[in-house]
DNA sequence: TTGTTGACTCCCG
DNA sequence: CCGGGAGCCAACA
């Protein structure tokens, strides 16, 4: 598997190899997997790293892009409502409950990488 | 090299 | 809870 550490990495691929750790039924945020590869303040970047991945909707790889979400526990959606939809739909199959705001438990759901805890 | 963009986050009303 | 503004930084034109 990919090393996240490896700054030799395009930063998507370390973003995508961290996201991967994320186990069915947790999710993480973007400020989360930013602060695994360095900074919290890398948020824009794993969005922008998730959104090169949206067109193939996880077809050609084995990234749960669904995992993730914001820091306020609710789905970003980039104006497409269709595609957010379909992720909580994912997130409710795995066991991951919304409140009728569309947010979610981040205290219970959260994944803490313990992985990377070290970083 | 410079300027823009944005699946973000924090802070203030 | 909702909205606006500032800060952030890799990718891209």
């Amino acid at each position: 598997m990919l090393d996240p550490t490896d700054r030799t990495l395009k930063f998507h691929d370390r973003v995508f190899a961290v996201v991967r750790t994320v186990p069915a039924g947790s999710v993480t945020t973007y400020g989360d997997v930013g602060s695994v590869l360095g900074s919290p303040r890398l948020a824009r970047q794993v969005g922008w790293a998730l959104a090169s991945l949206a067109p193939d909707l996880g077809a050609t790889s084995d990234v749960p892009w669904h995992r993730v979400i914001n820091a306020r526990g609710s789905i970003s959606h980039r104006g497409d409502i269709v595609r957010a939809e379909e992720q909580r739909q994912r997130l409710e199959a795995e066991g991951v409950l919304f409140d009728g705001n569309g947010t979610c438990d981040l205290q219970t759901h959260r994944w803490g990488f313990p992985d990377y805890k070290s970083l």
